[in-house]
DNA sequence: TGACAGGGGGTGT
DNA sequence: ACACCCCCTGTC
């Protein structure tokens, strides 16, 4: 066993998740960087982390840490289980009169809102635009892997695959894996658009350049808009090349914690026409109606809604 | 089994 | 409204 992989320890959390509730918390598209193991079990990266974590009988999360200095207290502030306030924003919700609502609620047991890094979720939702998650998740993989920091000795997992003797080889393709940060904007900046278009990112890549290039001609910028409320967070994601509002609003959501913000895509639009009657609404005015119905926590609604249109195939 | 359309969680013009 | 890209998926 490497010094680097640490044993399995029991996540403490008074949260309880069904396999279903914790796929779709990591890998429902909020993230990107979740691959599954086994029938219960995950690896994750974010940041310079990178841990196990799978659900066992109980309800029960346990989880190991892949990489040198990571907590409890690292993970549990990732999955936003670290204090009472995601059980809040479920308490403001309007699901005591939204019976479509409480349905999605208690279909996702855990189901809440990423606490993600701002620089790493901007990225990602650059990447989706007109893109499935299998598809997003392959090019954030590519991008770790040519232009990203490697995180850890491959070493690591050596030991790990030799004790995997129920995984197919699909499986010991993401067990190879190797444990490699994401590239900061600043290293994007250094890159070309036609490396860049090598990691699958097709029209993508201009934006993801132009936004690299942005930035770097804005020294502070990330630090500075995570600094700012809602309103004036999402313009400033606004001006980005490739960020329009949908995008705009899943990085606020999902990378800056702003519970207001509520991503209308054609899953939306889709799903508040069949759930709540709104036909032919446009994006907008979806937007409207969703942050008044739902209120202050409305990025948290969208997510139920979402995961039970993924769990429903839209029917 | 392998080729082949069709379509995809959006933005910019 | 349509181009922008091109990989995934279903299907033959």
């Amino acid at each position: 066993m490497s010094s680097f992989t640490g044993s399995w320890q029991t996540l403490e959390t008074s949260a309880r998740f069904t396999d279903s509730s914790l796929a779709e918390l990591i890998d429902g598209g909020q993230a990107f960087r979740w691959n599954q193991l086994s029938d219960n079990s995950w690896r994750g990266q974010w940041a310079n982390i990178a841990v196990e974590l799978k659900h066992v009988p109980d309800s029960k999360l346990q989880w190991r840490p892949l990489t040198p200095d990571v907590t409890a207290a690292n993970l549990r502030q990732y999955l936003a289980l670290d204090n009472e306030e995601p059980d809040l924003h479920l308490d403001v919700l309007p699901w005591r009169s939204d019976p479509h609502l409480r349905k999605c609620i208690s279909a996702f047991p855990g189901l809440r809102i990423l606490r993600q890094p701002f620089g790493e979720t901007l990225l990602g939702f650059l990447c989706s635009a007109t893109k499935q998650i299998v598809q997003i998740k392959q090019m954030m993989a590519l991008l770790a892997e040519r232009h990203g920091t490697p995180l850890a000795p491959s070493e690591s997992l050596k030991n790990t695959k030799s004790n995997c003797h129920l995984l197919s080889d699909n499986d010991f393709d993401l067990i190879d894996d190797k444990l490699v940060m994401l590239p900061t904007w600043e290293q994007l900046a250094r890159t070309t658009e036609g490396e860049l278009r090598r990691c699958q990112l097709g029209f993508r890549a201009r934006y993801i350049k132009g936004t690299a290039d942005y930035i770097a001609a804005h020294p502070g910028w990330l630090e500075h808009t995570a600094t700012l409320p809602y309103p004036e967070a999402r313009e400033a994601l606004c001006n980005l090349p490739g960020v329009g509002e949908k995008i705009a609003d899943c990085v606020a959501l999902f990378g800056l914690g702003h519970q207001q913000a509520f991503p209308v895509d054609t899953w939306m639009i889709k799903s508040m026409a069949r759930r709540y009657g709104l036909e032919g609404w446009s994006p907008t005015q979806v937007a409207h109606f969703g942050r008044v119905h739902f209120g202050p926590s409305a990025g948290l609604a969208q997510q139920y809604l979402f995961a039970w249109e993924r769990a429903h195939g839209g029917r």
